[in-house]
DNA sequence: GATTCGATCCTAGCACCGCTAGACAATCGA
DNA sequence: TCGATTGTCTAGCGGTGCTAGGATCGAATC
């Protein structure tokens, strides 16, 4: 038994491994770099290993995805929890928002822009996507105003927020601006 | 001369039927399937005759966007013209806009997402970007409200538009909702 | 303790990718 | 008619994601 067991607990590792050296390569060198060659001389085994893990880079992506969706929601919670008045809040929670994604743009793109292989809105979504959504939702379901439902209120924030990242770190949109316009979003956007 | 001029002209023609067939590949069998053989092959063309016309598939997908960006423009500036009174106009604006994303996904992409290697946003941008943009401008800048910059504005309206079109279509974000986001958005973002 | 057997991992290779060097043919000017 | 130029093609480079099949190694059995 105790010899299955610690198989099992290597391989966990070894997993955990993958999808740490798949992040770490594509928030260095950007997602195009890691390939399976690449990844697999990293954790020093042969490709055809990371197949026993997962059946894809698709899924690979989706696994750094999962990973980042935890961590952008602790953040978002975190800058909220530190911002006083309603208002401050929305804002904090904007600039957490844009802060993680520059900070962290492989994971952003594994989350919102690549195919991770992920459902999204849907029952069987995973919990840790849900529960970032659920952090928008917290902060910004007190501003959504009367008789406008909070679920769609968040996602069109979040649509305008996840516009102004993409489009900004593309170079379609000057960063120097994107204070004021997160301050114009929040304005207009939220019913204080 | 003549000679020459007809060889021109040829030239001219084949380097339209390689974008021509290009967005067509894309928007039939999305962009990963464009690949510079199966493009050679639809043109009837070896392969290397496709970097005679351009440096590389960057730039095919740079020219696809140029065309887009033409087209774009001329959408939007029918559907606001086909519409009454200020709120009408923006809305219809939005629509339009989401509209030409979902009929032209392929192109939307080569515009927004993808890197057609064009600079966005600078005083060397192409002039069919920056017409894409004066379009929006057109109808956006009555409604900016006092004292914020119709640039500004514009470039948060745009974000804002561009976060529902590509997360709705990658599935993040539930398709039937769209029509009510857009309402909410021209409600709350423009002042009437 | 030797032997079987199953799990594990690697080598080698598939078909495809973007891109290019160099051979070849057609056309042009002298 | 001949050389030079232009245009196009074949063939190939190093890379991609992914997989078949063989080697190896360790655990369990006799």
């Amino acid at each position: 038994m105790s010899v299955q067991e610690r198989k099992q607990r290597e391989r966990a590792e070894r997993e955990r491994l993958i999808v740490a050296t798949a992040r770490e390569l594509a928030e260095q060198q950007g997602w195009d770099a890691v390939t399976t060659r690449r990844l697999a001389e990293r954790i020093e085994y042969s490709q055809p290993v990371l197949y026993s893990h997962f059946r894809g880079k698709r899924e690979i992506i989706g696994a750094v995805a999962l990973q980042g969706a935890t961590e952008m929601a602790v953040a978002m919670r975190a800058a909220t929890a530190a911002a006083d008045g309603t208002r401050g809040r929305v804002t904090a929670l904007a600039r957490g928002y844009l802060d993680f994604a520059e900070r962290n743009p492989a994971v952003y793109d594994a989350l919102f822009q690549l195919d991770g292989g992920l459902p999204y809105a849907q029952e069987d979504t995973p919990e840790p996507l849900k529960d970032a959504f659920a952090a928008l939702l917290e902060t910004l379901a007190e501003v959504a105003g009367d008789g406008v439902e909070p679920g769609l209120f968040t996602e069109l924030f979040w649509a305008s927020l996840h516009g102004i990242a993409t489009l900004t770190r593309t170079r379609r949109l000057p960063p120097e601006d994107t204070e004021r316009r997160v301050e114009l979003l929040v304005d207009r956007l939220a019913v204080l």
